[in-house]
DNA sequence: GTGAAAGCGCTAACAC
DNA sequence: GTGTTAGCGCTTTCAC
């Protein structure tokens, strides 16, 4: 099928070995040999076989990713910088879909270890069962959450002081009713946004009300059933905080479905900073993660465990901006 | 390191064959061995090793799938689309990002080979060299876009077809000047694109005229530069046609710059349906792609061909729709 | 400097 | 049914 070391041997009148070992760049060889073995190894056409050497070698140089859905900017992003890291240094990203679902995340789990990847970095579902893969002690590094009792490094960004500090812009401009809507609380950065969102209305001497919040759901879908219920209440609230960017545009949706505007009817603070949210009108005040650096960091935080760095689990935490636009009110 | 075959066997008390044939599900085993050798595995936590199954096999159940940038949406859903028909296959996807740079494209197809996938799927650089992995015998898939002379599956939407349509309908609402906004022609894409943009205008009697058309570039900010440019001269177009869509966004932003409105001082339709076309005053009309069929035909592609399918080359072309919405004024 | 030989973990004949 | 044996394509001692 392919042509392998051997016959380029052959062809340059060499050993396997001494070809192996121009070719791998490896060990001595004359220069002659080396002339030789190079001249017919660009001939045939030959190219190494990473799957042979990996075997031997007992590493792939191949790194697995898996996320919860590509589709979102967020990840897309994420996916990108781990990419730019780890490339330069040699290393294939495999990625896997895991759709926010345990089951398949575990399927895709089993899929990238029967590979041998050299390390795994995954934004875990909900009920991720990650305890043996560290046990196993295959290099792993968490994205954007983290699952209690994992001892393994993760990268995230700082969800509470995002989520609080988001909160208390709203609060500042005289807003006292407002919303929450919020993926899961067993995501851990979900957790932590629900958290920051009830420790700022705390801080402010305000009650938390749980007529104010609606929890669970992640898609476009969700936010906008969510942020719909909100403002339908007749005591709807006069801001609301979404908690990812495509909940963000649910939210959005839903306020056109009930006519409200934008900040004057509701004030409205999202998640992630994407293209489009300085092309609506009002422009999207959000919280903009850095993204591209949160895949870089993971990446980083791999390369150094791959490289043998044993110390204890590292949580890095990022550091997230508000972006101050026209929806929240701040700016009319 | 991790437990192989062979230490699963010694525990059961088997031979390794034995033990290779129940864990690889193939050839006969007693029901008490069966049982044996499940048992150990289980309590050994034995992982099959997808490497050296490769090696003997000839074959990795993994396909390579090289795009120009995942932070695009439309590649971001193709990519779903593929993986939604490999992964139930029992393929995994290597996913990796050629920055639109022949380059690193080549790179990328350099280090999927060595990796022995046993198929790709590309989205063509311009300058894309993929006569060689054709020569190669390795099943290959171009997506989006086809590099001529090469024999090789393609599967893209009816470009041409596409923008005719979109300028057509300009045309229908009384349009005479209409601007266009291109990537290079040296995607087949972008250069069908064109065509159908100028046959459109030349079926209507006008002639094609360069001062209308700025080419060249496919980001946000090259969309933007080009629209500033053919808003900014006095004769300005009274429609834009963007041909994707980050080039869309430019041309929104530069509206913007220039205090411009759709669609009564411009008219817009732009290329590809985002959740943020709906969100913007007016909503903009857009060609629409069906991007996930477009991943999962390309799938469907691959996986006859690596099931043997010799048949000569296919095209495959799915339609687009025109999504007529606010900006191209058909509707206030 | 170069070659012979062993072996990475697995599959697949082919005997028994 | 089960074990023995020979590789898959490569790296890596270890002699010569």
């Amino acid at each position: 099928m392919t042509v392998t070391i051997r016959e380029v041997a052959r062809a340059a009148g060499v050993s396997q070995a001494t070809a192996a070992r121009v070719l791998g760049g490896y060990g001595y060889a004359s220069p002659a040999a080396r002339e030789r073995v190079g001249h017919s190894a660009a001939r045939l056409g030959y190219t190494p076989n990473a799957v042979a050497r990996a075997l031997v070698a007992r590493a792939t140089m191949a790194v697995g990713l898996v996320v919860g859905d590509i589709q979102n900017p967020f990840f897309a992003g994420c996916a990108r910088g781990l990419a730019d890291v780890l490339e330069p240094a040699g290393y294939t990203v495999l990625l896997a879909n895991a759709d926010e679902d345990a089951g398949r995340e575990r399927s895709a789990l089993d899929a990238l270890r029967a590979r041998r990847v050299d390390g795994l970095v995954v934004v875990p579902a909900p009920e991720a069962r990650l305890e043996e893969i560290v046990r196993a002690g295959v290099p792993l590094v968490q994205l954007d959450r983290a699952v209690r009792g994992v001892r393994a490094d993760a990268v995230m960004v700082d969800n509470g002081a995002a989520s609080a500090r988001a909160v208390d812009h709203l609060l500042e401009l005289g807003h006292r009713r407002i919303g929450l809507v919020s993926d899961s609380p067993q995501i851990s950065s979900s957790a932590e946004r629900i958290a920051g969102y009830r420790q700022a209305l705390r801080r402010a001497g305000l009650g938390v009300d749980a007529a104010l919040e609606s929890i669970g759901g992640s898609t476009q879908a969700d936010g906008r059933r969510s942020a719909h219920a909100l403002l339908s209440r007749p005591d709807r609230p006069t801001a609301i905080f979404t908690a990812n960017n495509f909940m963000t545009v649910g939210a959005l949706l839903a306020m056109r479905d009930l006519g409200l505007r934008a900040p004057e009817d509701v004030a409205l603070v999202g998640f992630d900073d994407l293209d489009w949210t300085t092309l609506v009108e009002p422009a999207v005040t959000v919280v903009a993660q850095p993204v591209a650096d949160l895949g870089r960091a993971a990446g980083e935080r791999l390369l150094a465990r791959m490289g043998g760095d044993v110390g204890p689990p590292r949580r890095i935490r990022l550091r997230t901006t508000l972006v101050v636009r026209a929806s929240c009110g701040a700016r009319a």
